[in-house]
RNA sequence: GGGCGUUUAGCUCAGCUGGGAGAGCGCUACCCUUACAAGGUAGAUGUCGGGGGUUCGAUCCCCUCAACGCCCACCA
């Protein structure tokens, strides 16, 4: 009776992909639908940079979310999933530029802003949707007539107005501040894109004279003695006894000659190098500072490339590294150079540009984040916004609470422009949404915008907002802002907690009062299998569309939501996405065997009292896996959800309910197939639909064979836990009667036993219950061990004499095979067993013995563990019984 | 300098409010058994970083030391 299968060995992902992606498309399936719950659940996807190409934070990126909002759209929650691309300033300008440079040897300059933005404008209509293609690739099911990109219109618009309204309320200042100085982009950047990097240099001691007094040369510590020509003061501690004498003297600069006071300033640590600090005010933020509290001049010696100008001739033109050696030579040349010493410190580096920043002072925009930083801190304690997991919140706070002014100008072209006006005639300067063409003061027609642009993240934090249509009224119903705002979750990483959540967060709330998204689930940064970050340098990337090809995207997105919870780090190794590729197949496996049923199996489940105690208990195993799946997906554990799925599917499922099920499909009593086929449906389909915000291209695929593509499974119902399908009793059976499966295969393997072996068992218990389930699954032991025949008796009964045994706590399992079995070894192998039982007993009778245990242990323990010692106390007896068979 | 985090089987990691150490991968032996060799069955492997404390009882709580990682901080 060979049954025809006409599916492939194995499942083959390419296909399969393409086909279900396009369907979900075209039947609407990503778009926002009215379920049973009410109501709706939004999450924002981080715009990734249009010059990106999917990298692995992206997949991961990608499947948590898609998990999320497949998991949410199949529990009847009205979902949305924004999509959306940042035009990300600084890289997108630098990598048109590059482009250009290569193609045609001309800078942005010689194309004039103009021509430029064009170009860029271009460019990002030609490939700027790449990476949406590759998003694709991974099942994203984002609705893409949301689709955003952060320089559109309403974007633009949002930018402009929330600029405007701060403006207005005196929170946006312009200043003249010193700030970072890139000069590889030759913009300001903020502090937060800063990064602090141990840099080997040297500690140069250098020796000021004092001009009311010959004799006296003061020794300043300096890492930076090219900088002397911007001192205009030397400060130390006024406490200091050793200095402070000297305070209102006068200092002469070696190099420059120029004459600087002495000041006292309680900044100067006297610990500290000399204990006497030259003050560089237009280059160094402590000496700002300094230059504020006691009004000293600021000089500036650099240009916008870093490199030095006409304030100090010496070094003109040079770069730092450069003029730094030239100023040593000058100063050894004149004696003034005491000591040089090696140092290592820190050095702050552009964290886009790799390149040394330089603090210098310029005319900057600021934002002033007091008042909204304190209400995005009160939105976490007060918990309408948290963290998963919570620790993160420190993070956030340690930002939030210690809110520095944010400096939003950049010297680029490629951004939202800064919609501040000025006026050639009358030095008026306004904010304005629309475009003025006149002075709104003096209504001369003689205007111009400012030229700088905003900081990307100034857009960004704007997002929730803009995608869902604000500021333009009609934008707004269009996209339904009042439904979807606030937004459920947003999922990120921990890398952008404050240039992106805080900022959301501070800006969201300052426009709606409202938080703009429930939760933030931080996931984890994804590293190579030694734990380092994924670089080009260090050419460790691993790219997930090699993966996608090779191991089909449902591996590779089993193997990251496997690996999400609330770890900070997920090192990835091919392996083992090639181990999950093996389960997705073992799936599409199990699969295949009910295949050839399906036309058997009826759609309504039988009555219970037809149900199989097997059946009664695979429906009750899978009753718990979706109760702990739906529990673990709505706190983000995707790798609990994974393993309870993983661990059901191969071990419940396959070893023993299909194993358990051929006796009957082969069998000839046609009502009994006819029940297990519509309960082995009946699973696969609660399966699937499990695994569908996981897998969801396999799972779709077995849907389409299951209800003859009469549905999509992207649009059924998530499996919720059902109480009356518990069954503890038949649970307990079944583990009994697989661990004297497992016993007898033990046994089997034990002595060599060949498979094609077959055997007499002799199973003695007292459980009754068990005795009976053994009994009723006897056809079973056939299958599953090669049982040919055999008695179940009390544990009272005569055992046969020198068997190959084996015993658990409840059972006692014997072989007859006199003659074929090595006495001594199965003597040895029940010893060993004893030793081992005998000291977990020991363990266990220590505590039952302990006063103090007994005294305060709670009853709940204490009986767990006497439960416990009974246990090992039966086992013992058997082992012992079984001994005594061999005397 | 301040803060956070990590340290559990060869590798990557899980262990919730303290009560007999887990998973995947890898490894060993035997099997091409009619869903699957991308497979099956059986199996081995841990002083839970070191030390101290609290407790009847600590992988879990407290202290301390060590190693590693990350973030913040004004480059004397």
């Amino acid at each position: 009776m060979e049954i025809e299968n006409n599916l492939p060995k194995t499942f083959n992902p390419e296909g399969a992909e393409d086909k279900w992606y396009q369907k979900w498309m075209d039947t609407k399936s990503f778009k926002p639908k009215k379920g049973k719950q009410g109501e709706t659940f939004t999450i924002l996807m981080p715009p990734p940079n249009v010059t990106g190409k999917l990298h692995m934070g992206h997949a991961l990126d990608a499947t948590t979310q898609d998990a999320l909002i497949r998991f949410k759209r199949m529990k009847g929650f009205e979902t949305l999933w924004i999509p959306g691309t940042d035009h990300a300033g600084i890289s997108t300008q630098a990598v048109v530029e590059k482009l250009i440079w290569k193609q045609e040897k001309k800078n942005r300059h010689d194309l004039g802003r103009e021509e430029f933005l064009k170009r860029i404008w271009a460019w990002k209509e030609e490939y700027g949707s790449e990476i949406v293609n590759q998003q694709k690739k991974m099942g994203v099911s984002c609705d893409w007539d949301y689709s955003c990109f952060t320089l559109d219109e309403v974007p633009n618009k949002a930018v402009k107005k929330f600029f405007v309204m701060l403006f207005n309320e005196g929170l946006i200042y312009q200043a003249d501040y010193i700030v970072n100085w890139d000069p590889i982009l030759q913009s300001a950047i903020s502090d937060a894109e800063v990064e602090h990097k141990e840099v080997k240099g040297f500690f140069y001691h250098l020796k000021y004279k004092v001009k009311e007094d010959p004799n006296i040369e003061l020794i300043i510590a300096t890492t930076r003695p090219e900088t002397i020509f911007a001192d205009t003061a030397v400060a130390v501690n006024p406490n200091d006894e050793r200095f402070k004498d000297l305070i209102g003297k006068t200092a002469i600069v070696p190099i420059c000659n120029r004459e600087v006071p002495i000041i006292g300033d309680e900044h100067v640590d006297i610990e500290k190098g000399t204990g006497c600090l030259k003050v560089t005010p237009g280059h160094d933020f402590n000496d700002f500072e300094i230059g504020k509290r006691n009004n000293l001049p600021i000089i500036n010696i650099l240009n916008k490339d870093g490199s030095f100008n006409t304030n100090a001739p010496e070094i003109e033109g040079l770069k730092p590294k450069d003029a730094r050696k030239k100023v040593e030579e000058i100063l050894i040349e004149l004696g003034e150079l005491v000591e040089k010493k090696d140092h290592v410190h820190p050095v702050g580096h552009g964290q886009r540009s790799d390149e040394i920043v330089e603090p210098m002072v310029s005319k900057q925009w600021f934002l002033n984040t007091t008042a909204m930083s304190e209400v995005a801190v009160k939105a976490v304690e007060n918990g309408e916004m948290s963290f998963f997991p919570k620790g993160w919140e420190n993070t956030y706070f340690a930002w939030l609470r210690n809110p520095k002014d944010w400096c939003i100008s950049r010297q680029l072209w490629w951004g939202h422009q800064i919609p501040v006006y000025y006026c050639r005639h009358c030095n008026a300067k306004w904010a304005a949404e629309e475009a003025p063409h006149e002075c709104v003061e003096c209504k001369n027609k003689d205007i111009y915008q400012d030229s700088d642009v905003l900081d990307t993240w100034f857009s960004s934090g704007l997002w929730p907002l803009s995608t869902l249509g604000w500021p333009d009224e009609k934008a707004m119903a269009e996209k339904r802002f009042d439904d979807f705002y606030p937004n459920a979750t947003l999922v990120t990483g921990f890398d952008i907690i404050f240039f992106w959540v805080a900022r959301m967060m501070m800006m969201g709330m300052k426009v709606t009062n409202q938080a703009p998204f429930k939760h933030v689930y931080i996931h984890a940064i994804v590293r190579d299998k030694q734990g380092r970050k994924m670089s080009k340098s260090l050419g460790n990337g691993i790219d997930p569309l090699d993966m996608v090809k090779q191991y089909g995207a449902d591996a590779m997105r089993f193997t990251l939501a496997a690996g999400s919870g609330y770890n900070r780090d997920l090192n990835l190794d091919p392996e083992r996405i090639e181990g999950y590729r093996n389960f997705v197949n073992k799936l599409w496996n199990a699969f295949r065997f009910i295949h050839p049923y399906l036309d058997k199996a009826q759609d309504q489940l039988p009555v219970k009292s037809e149900w199989h105690l097997h059946d009664k208990w695979i429906l009750a195993e899978l009753n718990t896996v979706a109760k702990s799946m739906n529990e673990a997906l709505d706190v983000y554990r995707f790798d609990d959800a994974c393993s309870e799925i993983y661990q059901f599917v191969y071990e419940k499922f396959c070893s023993w309910y299909i194993e358990l099920s051929k006796n009957i499909l082969y069998g000839n009593d046609e009502k009994a197939k006819i029940i297990r086929a519509t309960m082995l449906k009946y699973c696969f389909r609660k399966i699937v639909t499990l695994l569908h915000p996981i897998v969801p291209f396999i799972t779709e695929e077995i849907w389409g064979y299951l209800e003859n593509e009469k549905s999509l499974l992207i649009n059924q119902e998530y499996v919720e836990f059902d109480p009356s399908l518990e069954n503890a009793e038949v649970q307990e059976m079944m583990n009994k009667f697989i661990d004297v499966t497992t016993g007898i295969r033990n046994i089997r393997s034990a002595v060599n036993l060949k498979p094609k072996d077959e055997i007499d068992v002799r199973l003695f218990t007292d459980d009754k219950r068990l005795a009976k389930f053994l009994y009723e699954s006897r056809h079973f032991m056939k299958d599953l061990a090669n049982v040919k025949s055999g008695t179940i008796r009390n544990k009272s009964a005569e055992k046969p004499k020198r068997s190959a045994s084996f015993a658990s706590a409840h059972t006692e399992i014997f072989i007859p095979l006199e003659g074929l079995i090595d006495i001594n070894d199965q003597i040895n192998r029940i010893k060993k067993d004893m030793e081992k039982t005998q000291a977990e007993y020991k363990k266990v009778e220590a505590k039952l013995s302990n006063a103090n245990f007994m005294n305060n242990a709670p009853e709940e323990v204490r009986s767990e563990v006497k439960e416990k010692a009974q246990q090992f106390q039966d086992k013992l007896n058997s082992l012992s019984e079984i001994l005594k068979s061999f005397e």
